[in-house]
DNA sequence: TAGACTTTTGTTGTGTGCAACCTAACCGCG
DNA sequence: CGCGGTTAGGTTGCACACAACAAAAGTCTA
């Protein structure tokens, strides 16, 4: 199960497979995460798993009470407006300098992104599709050339993407408009065309986000 | 020394001491934390001093590499520059929300803290004017409304105010141009200007961080 | 003397035990 | 029946010990 080569550290293993099980839906909203339970299942001890814990409290995806504990995020429909208002403007930005500095390997690596993405979603792998979506995002925000802008992007990813597996949107719709519109952005910024660029992303965001379903009830905390 | 009732736990104490330390000076831009002797120093165990340390790293503020250790953030004039193109958008993002539902109470609180900023000033204490120029800018922030905004403001102003520490134009100039500016800015708020705010904003943090010298040397890695 | 190997030292990563704390169930009293 | 207080269970916070790893010092050989 646990392939040693992977991780550098179990606290990051453990990092990544609680991401994996919020992923899968394995884990429900608002649920509570003792820390024994987590080390017991991972086979780990409490000491990394408390090292993930805090580091998905960084991102928002668990809140953590001194001396009472750690408990995924639930976040509220206003919460989730916020957070793409914040995404749009960091990834509008980091679009706009990347249409001036990005480099040939890097829209190579975009298509590829897409041609995944595109896989993905035909095989209807929420998992993959979200990592690969994930990776195109990244990538535009890693060519904007400023790197703590490219850490905040990757920061807000984080937590969008858990709404999109929270109040997922994936099997709803027939054919997915975000692959046309990814592979606009990147003609745009193929033909270093910042303007242009920045308004498919804006499009693009506002599109995915609308896609959004409110959470069927707010569920008190 | 320490006030057991100031501080929730350990880990937030040695936290808050840290950065004490590294706001007056006692730890050099990358300088190596080594964790048993910030611990004894300290008196706690490493197992508070490595939360600490950790939550300084999501921070930006200390870098840690797998197996090998802390140490201080030794950041290039290019980083800080990216920083505050970072910092110049989410808080002018936050100002244009913050003029349009800002109330009488977070008015005052702003008010208050120009008042002990020139006092700080005037006493030529760097860390009490650190603190209140951080919760003048925080209070805009949580005035937008949008807590997440808040959060990533209140992330980079902890980034930005160490460069400040690290490349201090406090003692060199004779009357501080950000305490008329924060009062323009409030203002501005006051009477509800979106418009006007921001670009009082945009100036002020555009005046503040060409003050800064750049480091005396770019230093190895 | 240069270079590769070995040893040693220092530091981090992790497991574990105990104390403090919070939560919730239970019980008795009004 | 409702409510405050008490107690028991469970969970976190912290200290400490050992193992794993990395870097540097030292040693041997060509």
């Amino acid at each position: 199960m646990r392939e040693a080569r992977f991780y550098t550290t179990s606290a990051d293993y453990v990092y990544q497979d609680l991401r994996h099980h919020i992923i899968t839906k394995q884990l429900q909203p608002g649920q509570r995460l003792p820390e024994v339970s987590i080390a017991v299942q991972m086979g780990v001890s409490r000491t990394p798993v408390r090292e993930a814990l805090r580091r998905l409290a960084s991102e928002g995806l668990v809140t953590i009470i001194p001396n009472s504990g750690a408990r995924l995020a639930c976040p509220s429909q206003k919460e989730m407006e916020n957070a793409y208002i914040l995404r749009e403007h960091l990834e509008c930005l980091a679009i706009r300098l990347a249409a001036e500095r990005i480099t040939e390997r890097q829209l190579r690596r975009l298509e590829d992104s897409v041609l995944e993405e595109e896989r993905a979603f035909h095989e209807k792998n929420l998992e993959l599709y979200l990592e690969v979506n994930e990776n195109f995002h990244r990538t535009i925000a890693e060519s904007s050339g400023n790197r703590i802008l490219a850490e905040y992007v990757e920061n807000i990813l984080a937590r969008t993407n858990v709404y999109i597996v929270f109040y997922d949107p994936f099997y709803n719709i027939e054919t997915n408009p975000s692959i046309p519109q990814h592979r606009a952005i990147i003609a745009a910024l193929a033909e270093r065309s910042p303007e242009k660029a920045e308004a498919l992303m804006r499009e693009h965001l506002r599109f995915s986000m609308e896609d959004l379903q409110p959470p069927k009830e707010a569920e008190e905390f």
